[in-house]
DNA sequence: ATCAAAATCCCGCTTTTGGCGGATGTGTGG
DNA sequence: CCACACATCCGCCAAAAGCGGGATTTTGAT
């Protein structure tokens, strides 16, 4: 049985969701909040599995309640954000709070109970028009990264382990120190893939590293 | 009335997604085809709004296909790609090659026809695993931004100027030049913004700046 | 076996960089 | 009015980075 919250400050469009849920078999309505407070605290008490969140509601908003849900950790719970119209601005802040789906209230009922099944089940579910824009910046992310990723492909295994090294913020030394090899040859190595990329300096190579997919933010912590 | 094309090089499979498709009172299936070629030459002559497209075909594969198909820009169609299993690899190849859907072929009859309307319309539908996995993604890399971003509050508003310089892969004379002031001046402030923020040297400030957003892939054209 | 490419090392040389000190203006608040 | 903090500017100097050259060994492909 699925534990589903609902989470809307008007009541009436409230009891509207969690009745078109409570309707299924295997959907149980556990809890429902008005603001964003009681959300978190009935999300420890009740630990459901699926939470549908409203972003507009006084107090706290959708976003900010959903953050500290699943920051707290101690629920194991996927969250649906509900929006009435389409804002680009609430998207990536949702998805950066760990929301697993983001739909707009005009959504038909039996699509509804599709995604709370499909987010129960670990997929995810967005608006069509959101997963078009998350495709089309996806999309073209890639596609700058294309013609330099071949660019790459000219470098040797080593050249590219180096490149990464100085993407990493290291200096000449500590790289020949973790390759175990002489700060000498670092610097051949370094002088010959600054060449081949066309690149001026280290600065420069970081710059390609990250342009071309090499290095992608989020995976350093900046305490060097 | 939405024009479909069903590719696939299995005729059976083609057959039983056609005849899905055609018993919609609103779809007509005007094409079918079992290569990529063929694909190719249909989507010119039928013009058709949709299509559904194998990936696994002889010949010429549906990725490549939908390249093509895409690249000529003479159809103002969409194309949604079918899979028999959930695979990694081709997704990004997929969304590269400018798919606007990605399912399964063990979707139900009914999210099918769900899928061609809604990419008709100009969105986009994704196996929910995949939507995940993008989110994921994306999660990621606007993850870390927030923290960092505080520590470029420390700095001057000019001191954030020669760091975006920085990132750009511009030398210190470079800058001097952009900015009007002297080569001495520029380093200066570089010197600054460094031992603010616990950089050593400007390498690692090009990753700080990736890090926490100041910079973004896909900003620059790495000609230099 | 042989040849080419890659990887490793070394050395001097020039340029860039980064750290340090100091100078000037511009506010803000006692 | 006067410290005080701060941003902006500059010059000097040591360290690091980058360049050109050459040499040896390992590796891979033919």
């Amino acid at each position: 049985m699925l534990r589903v919250m609902v989470v809307d400050d008007q009541a009436l469009v409230r009891r509207g969701f969690a009745l078109v849920l409570d309707n299924e078999p295997d959907i149980e309505v556990v809890a429902e909040a008005g603001t964003g407070v009681e959300a978190i605290e009935a999300a420890r008490t009740q630990q459901p599995d699926v939470i549908l969140m409203d972003i507009r509601m006084p107090e706290m908003d959708g976003l900010e309640a959903t953050a500290r849900i699943l920051e707290a950790g101690d629920t194991a719970c996927r969250v649906i954000i509900l929006t009435t119209f389409d804002p680009d601005e609430y998207v990536f802040r949702a998805l950066r709070a760990g929301a697993s789906g983001f739909v707009l209230k005009d959504i038909p009922p039996e699509a509804l109970v599709d995604a709370v099944r499909t987010v129960a089940e670990g997929g995810a579910m967005l608006a069509p028009g959101i997963t078009q824009r998350l495709i089309s910046q996806f999309a073209q992310k890639l596609g700058s990264e294309r013609d330099l990723a071949e660019r790459l492909q000219r470098l040797t295994s080593r050249e590219r382990e180096v490149l990464t090294a100085i993407a990493a913020g290291k200096s000449n030394a500590e790289i020949a120190e973790t390759l175990f090899i002489g700060a000498a040859t670092v610097k051949s190595h370094v002088s010959s893939l600054l060449s081949k990329l066309g690149l001026r300096d280290r600065a420069q190579a970081v710059v390609f590293a990250y342009e071309c997919g090499l290095a992608t933010p989020g995976e350093h912590d900046v305490g060097f």
